[in-house]
DNA sequence: CGGGGAGGTTAGCAGCCGTTTACCTAGTCG
DNA sequence: CGACTAGGTAAACGGCTGCTAACCTCCCCG
């Protein structure tokens, strides 16, 4: 039996291409529907709203965000492995997923009062893996430098989907390599 | 006599303020009038539509984006200057115009067709001066791969919005260092 | 002094869009 | 076989929102 994408998922997918691509206020529901061959009012029947579609999506994609990224670092045996490792799970991630990407990036601001909570506090974690991260291989780095330069790296690496020139080994690998010299600047400079 | 900030200007700040925090569609044209202490259709004295605020501002800042990187790039004596110029150049208009660079990464989708096709020829403009300037200094960068770069740099600074922790020299600094460091990879590794 | 334009105001319309309702099928299962 | 459920449809409603209309007031200038 192959994995069978359970019609949620078809539309939760179908809905964050469109909303990555027009912004969740310039999407109807029935261009949702109609990307997923139903038409209109019929996504009723797999969610409660509008606004629960974009809060399942972002939860879920900061969750998976987050797990990954707790394990990878979990799973490496030095700090400078752990930093590439988490270079390299967020370029996948950011390059399998631009649609998602994208929308977390952009579209926090349209999410309901108790969404936008529960996602801030898993983005906030997550955060906080990059910033330990950095600070064990960059000493040098006090707390609030080291979250700037998390979102720093974030911006660079997220920057993928608006630059789809090089197929998708070249596109990692430059990323990758941006995102690690741009976290060691004072190691090679005299 | 000072230099007065002529209405329609207090309007276009107030309005970008507005749409970097939430979203074109998410802000009234009421909204904008009470940011400015007026209220509603009284907006239409100054602008043709809402569409039009946006297409004003973001060709606006486009061509000070294209006009001062080219200014600076004519500017320099060396290509490592001239990179470094643009880098400087970019990181003052982001910290001193988080709105505005907001605005320009996230809604360009809701501009008006023409007023979409102007903006992007703009940038296109403004991604080229930085891919001659980067491959000038990168010489192993092939044009593709330094477009890819140009966007992940332009990703980098413009996350500044995201992160007010640092003050803003600090915070220019370490944007300038990530960013060169990251363009200059091959340096240095063996 | 008197009239015209610049820049406000409020009231109201028109259209879009998220959501609800009522209804219609297929399967599934006791 | 009969009934319940999952999933779809089209029609209608209601509120929000961009924009227009009609009107009002300064202020400047001949």
């Amino acid at each position: 039996m192959a994995e069978k994408p359970s019609r949620r998922d078809q539309i939760l997918t179908a809905a964050a291409e469109l909303f990555a691509r027009h912004g969740f206020h310039g999407v109807g529901i029935d261009d949702i529907g109609a990307a997923v061959g139903i038409s209109g009012p019929a996504l009723y029947r797999h969610f409660r709203s509008k606004d629960a579609m974009l809060g399942e999506m972002l939860t879920s994609i900061s969750e998976r965000l987050l797990d990954g990224g707790q394990a990878r670092v979990d799973a490496a045996s030095s700090p400078d492995e752990a930093l590439q490792a988490l270079i390299g799970w967020h370029v996948d991630f950011a390059l399998d997923d631009p649609a998602l990407i994208t929308v977390q990036m952009r579209n926090l601001a349209n999410l309901t009062d108790p969404d936008r909570r529960r996602v801030r506090a898993l983005q906030r974690r997550y955060v906080e893996v990059w910033v330990e991260t950095i600070r064990r291989t960059v000493p040098d780095f006090d707390e609030p430098t080291a979250r700037a330069a998390a979102h720093a790296v974030f911006g660079l690496i997220n920057s993928t989907p608006h630059s789809a020139h090089l197929d998708r080994d070249q596109m990692a690998a430059l990323l990758s390599r941006m995102a690690l010299a741009s976290l060691t600047p004072a190691v090679v400079t005299s």
